[in-house]
DNA sequence: TCTCTGACTACAA
DNA sequence: ATTGTAGCCAGAG
C-alpha cells in the first residue's frame, strides 16, 4: 500500500460529516477536487473494513439522490438502522437531502474537509492513462 | 507493467 | 425512464 493519502483524505472529510446529515460518493469526490472521483471514493470506503469503520461514520455516504447503494445486504440494512438512530428521514428508498444534505441547504462550508482537499491535490502520478 | 474491477456518477442517445 | 460509456483510484492477478 503506497501512497494511500487519497483514502486519509476520504476519511477526513466524511469523519467531518455532522451527526444526522449526510453526503453522497460523488460530493466527497469534489470537496477533494475529483469531478468524477464517486467511484473511487466507494472503493476508499469499501477498503474501510469492519474494524476501521468504527471511527469513521461511513453510513453518512449515501449514492446520488440519496440512495443506499449498498441496497439490500447486510451493510445496507446496517446503514439505514443507523441513519434512522440519528433522526434522518427516509422518502421510499432515499433519503431527502434537502433535508439532511450535508452540502445542501444553507449548511457551513467544511473547512476540515478544504485541507484534506490541499493534502489530497498533490502532484498527481502522471502516468498513460489509456482505457479507449 | 498491463488489465480488470468496484460501496459511483455525469452525460449522451 | 432506461442503457451504454467514460473517468476517477488503488488492489489483485
Amino acid at each position: 500500500m503506497g501512497d494511500a493519502q487519497f483514502f486519509d483524505a476520504v476519511y477526513e472529510v466524511v469523519r467531518a460529516v455532522p451527526r444526522g446529515r449526510v453526503v453522497t460518493y460523488g460530493q466527497v469526490a469534489r470537496l477533494l477536487g475529483l469531478t468524477r472521483g464517486a467511484r473511487a471514493v466507494g472503493w476508499a470506503l469499501r477498503a474501510l473494513g469492519g474494524g476501521r469503520s468504527q471511527r469513521v461514520p461511513w453510513h453518512r455516504v449515501l449514492g446520488a439522490g440519496g440512495r443506499v447503494s449498498l441496497g439490500d445486504t447486510p451493510a445496507g440494512h446496517e446503514q439505514r438502522r443507523r441513519l434512522r438512530a440519528e433522526g434522518v428521514r427516509f422518502v421510499g428508498l432515499r433519503v431527502d437531502l434537502r433535508a439532511h444534505g450535508w452540502l445542501e441547504g444553507d449548511a457551513p462550508p467544511p473547512a476540515p474537509a478544504r485541507a484534506a482537499q490541499r493534502r489530497s491535490g498533490a502532484p498527481r502520478t502522471s502516468r498513460a492513462r489509456r482505457r479507449s
